[in-house]
DNA sequence: TTCCGACAGTGGGGTCGCAAT
DNA sequence: ATTGCGACCCCACTATCGGAA
């Protein structure tokens, strides 16, 4: 396929709005690719590369180079080209890269040209990612979208199923099934403000603690275990208690959902970050293990063989409700490596809705981050963010100065977005806690820019810093460490609820009023 | 006709590990 | 030795389209 194809069509898809439009234009494509272009045409309509970033930007691919005036480049040519210059690093190598990007450049067109640069830089926005491209596929290869996005989900990603439509048509899907070995999307939850507005939509379902760690599938086939994140890398190697724990589950052929998490001395969770560096740590891992153990907790499984199978229809738990997916984990899981949870029958008593808030209530005193209510009834939605599925976490608020502002990209261009966060010191001054660009909507957002410019003190181009005056109510999931602020403290999931035209800078909150609302960081902190 | 689920976009902080300086 | 940067971890929220109700 030629790669001005392409470029044409990511200019169309950009140019409308409608996903129809969208939809029926790279069907239109995918029924000229061949099952080769796949791997290249379906990163790069998601605007991603399939070597990753290149560690080139503007810098080097800005330089303008004269356009071919007849394309004749190939999604494969420029694939090709692509991976020669990553491949090309070291000492003096920077002229060798000048060189090749100058060579491909200059056989590409004017379209092809903006296309590529987008695509190095990163800056390719058309408004269709996989799911569009799933459904476009569906429609190019007459496949039901369903079946297609069951496969997707299967197989992890929607590229090796596109290879085998288009190489083999609908009869390949039956080849994506439910395999131990190969990790499914997660099912993934919304949000719900109060376990009642939960229960209120859900009916029968079982409260249950969320867990601050990572995300991990486990697979087992007898003593091969193989553990993913929720993005399908394979973890494996850098989780070795895991790994042998697992080993001693009853059952041999099983794939479980769960959290891993790391405990101190007296049984509380650490620290997020601390769970996460460790989980990157990759090289020294048997001294990372010792330093920091992890400890698997589970809550689902999606595939498990019994020894009385024949009556339950088969391995592949995913379509069985919830409530008897829980019976199989119970039969391969130890207890002390289970979710805590509490159920709750449907139409629910007063009585058992109040036993819920005080397990939210004491899952929070045990150090947890929230619950994660979940329907008993529903099956295992691979890749969805179902609505059977609600978290509920603690929602904390603080009223914080603006002390900055950055001009934001995209859709939100000429409009000043992520705001700079300050809470007041003793002194007068005000330490930044933090940025944020959430929660604003666009009435708001041209509001805010109209407001910050007029408090301008200087603008280099990217921040605008302006007098500490404004206020703005923040709502936060809590404080983490950082190396980066001031304070030592900063915000985690900072968004914007309101500003506070009712306060002056005067009456935000100070560092210290931060701090003291919690109290566990500040322990944290003293420890070595 | 209205409602609501699914998507895309717009970015936040931390950590690790590698390449360049 | 330091620094910059990409790749992953965690993530909230709004606007929009189009099918469901």
């Amino acid at each position: 396929m030629l790669f001005a194809r392409l470029a044409q069509v990511s200019q169309d898809v950009a140019a409308t709005s409608a996903r129809t439009r969208k939809i029926a234009l790279l069907a239109e494509l995918f029924r000229d690719a061949s099952a080769d272009d796949v791997p290249i045409v379906i990163p790069y309509l998601a605007g991603r590369l399939p070597q990753g970033r290149l560690g080139i930007g503007w810098r080097v691919i800005g330089d303008p180079v004269a356009p071919a005036d007849r394309p004749r480049l190939t999604v494969r040519d420029v694939d090709a080209a692509l991976s020669a210059l990553k491949d090309v690093s070291g000492t003096g190598s920077q002229t060798r890269r000048k060189h090749l990007v100058a060579e491909l450049m200059g056989a590409a067109t004017a379209d092809e040209q903006r296309f590529l640069v987008g695509l190095v830089t990163g800056e390719v926005r058309q408004g269709a990612l996989d799911a569009v491209a799933l459904e476009g596929l569906a429609r190019a290869t007459d496949t039901p979208s369903a079946d297609v996005r069951r496969a997707v989900m299967l197989a992890g990603g929607l590229q090796p199923v596109a290879r085998a439509l288009l190489a083999d048509g609908p009869g390949a899907l039956d080849a994506f099934r439910l395999t131990v070995g190969r990790p499914v999307l997660p099912m993934l939850a919304h949000s719900a403000a109060t376990v009642g507005d939960a229960l209120d939509k859900l009916g029968a379902c079982a409260v249950e603690e969320k867990l601050d760690g990572i995300r991990v599938q486990v697979h087992r086939d007898g003593d091969e275990v193989r553990v993913f994140t929720r993005t399908l890398d394979d973890i494996t190697e850098r989780l070795p208690e895991v790994v042998l724990a697992v080993r001693e589950f009853a059952g041999e052929r099983f794939i479980l959902d769960g959290e891993v998490i790391a405990l101190d001395g007296t049984g509380r969770p650490r620290a997020f970050q601390e769970v996460a560096g460790r989980v990157g740590s990759r090289v020294d891992v048997a001294r990372a293990a010792e330093e920091l153990p992890l400890s698997p907790v589970f809550f689902d499984v999606l595939y498990a063989e019994t020894e009385e199978d024949g009556r339950a229809g088969g391995p592949d738990l995913l379509d069985l409700p919830y409530g008897e997916r829980h019976a199989h984990l119970v039969r391969l899981v130890p207890e002390p490596m289970r979710v805590r949870r509490y159920v709750v029958e449907d139409g629910s008593a007063e009585e058992q809705r109040a036993a819920a808030e005080r397990f939210f209530a004491d899952t929070l005193a045990r150090g947890h981050e929230g619950v994660v209510v979940k329907e008993l009834p529903a099956p295992y939605g691979a890749g969805r963010r179902g609505a059977s599925w609600l978290k509920v976490k603690p929602v904390h608020t603080l009223d914080l100065v603006v002390l900055a502002a950055e001009w934001g990209h995209g859709r939100r261009t000429g409009k000043l977005s992520n705001l700079h966060l300050g809470a007041r010191r003793d002194d007068g001054s005000y330490a930044m806690l933090g940025k944020t660009f959430k929660g604003l909507t666009d009435v708001l957002l041209a509001w805010q820019t109209e407001r910050l410019r007029e408090l301008a003190v200087e603008d280099d181009g990217h921040v605008v810093t302006v007098r500490p005056e404004l206020v703005v109510e923040i709502a936060y999931d809590g404080l983490q460490r950082s190396t980066r602020y001031p304070a030592g403290v900063t915000l985690r999931f900072a968004r914007v609820v309101r500003y506070r035209d009712d306060k002056t800078a005067e009456q935000a909150d100070t560092v210290d009023t931060v701090l003291a609302a919690h109290p566990h960081l500040l322990d944290a902190g003293t420890d070595t």
